[in-house]
DNA sequence: ACCACCATGTAAGTTGTTACATGATTTG
DNA sequence: CAAATCATGTAACAACTTACATGGTGGT
């Protein structure tokens, strides 16, 4: 599951443009790229010479034009491929714990105003995924299993940020208490 | 705190070379770079001439000779910075879930059996750093504070895995009852 | 005989990033 | 009047990866 599968995976859902696929991917956290042109624009130019997708041009009044990718179904053999994939464990790029492993020469206070710091961040996460399962109007909705899965793949990020902010709060104490000893 | 910092932060836990430092930050899942050559020893070479860290050559018998490296005074200086900087949020680049975010085509039988693929992965993993707190000989103890911190940054990573765990489990009932209805 | 370990380094490639270019339209 | 949005694309660079090269030692 790279990029290019998951532009196959949204295109699977339905027809976008590279725009599209652009906005889609740099807002989500779950398709965690960038979501920069110069990657995705080369991607679909490789997936369209592979035979995976077509697009169509749709003029526009006052609006440049937009080529609208779809699927082909050379396209969604290859989705099936890579989703039978035997599934690769999380990769978890936790910067803020290699700052704490060398905070030696920090003192208690400078590590307490760290973790609040990184716990309202945490905390604003939480809000942002809290509020994507109100209006979760613009994902997909092709059977019930997949509404499902989708709700589940939110919650998972949403009991994510509550461990990690339970995690906050037991260091944070221990460390104001200095009851590590 | 990229990979540089990461390397400073090492030295100033003691004096390492390039291939020790490679081992470490291999089997780590808190330095989570591969730890390949090309990209460490030319950081080193950027540190050295930057006068962040020095080396001696430890000539050995019936061994090659090491490059011992050491951090300086401004090396601590620098890390120090670094620390201070304010924490940035985890990035967690869970493919899995992107693999079930499409899994549309699938049966509910082929989305189980991920499910208990991806809990075995899941397991191992806890198993890994259940161990690590065992044996965490090999990890920096300069102070009560740091040893606590240490045993903390691995509960991090068991507690991730256990909420990972759970959300597998009420995941897999969900759909093996079909009650997502 | 073959493989892994130690230890340094290089080569060649992929992937990913920011920033730029164009140019009309809408919003503050 | 500056900025953001729409929409495509390119250029330059940074980060990261796998594989190779060398060469002695020790294990199965």
């Amino acid at each position: 599951m790279d990029l290019s599968s998951t532009i196959l995976g949204l295109l699977s859902w339905k027809p976008l443009s590279g725009y599209d696929l652009k906005g889609i991917i740099s807002e989500s956290d779950l398709f965690y790229w960038s979501g920069n042109n110069n990657q995705i624009y080369k991607i679909l130019l490789e997936l369209q010479q592979a035979g995976l997708v077509t697009f169509e041009v749709h003029e526009q009044e006052s609006l440049p034009a937009k080529k609208i990718y779809s699927i082909t179904a050379a396209g969604r053999a290859q989705l099936r491929q890579a989703l039978l994939e035997s599934p690769e464990p999380p990769e978890l790029h936790k910067v803020f714990l290699i700052q704490l492993a060398w905070a030696e020469s920090l003192t208690d206070d400078e590590v307490l105003k760290l973790l609040k710091s990184y716990e309202a961040e945490i905390i604003s996460r939480l809000e942002l995924h809290r509020g994507r399962a109100l209006r979760a109007d613009q994902n997909p909705k092709r059977s019930p299993r997949e509404t499902y899965l989708w709700r589940r793949i939110n919650d998972n990020f949403i009991e994510a940020c509550q461990t990690e902010l339970e995690w906050i709060g037991e260091t944070y104490r221990t460390i104001q208490e200095g009851s590590y000893h």
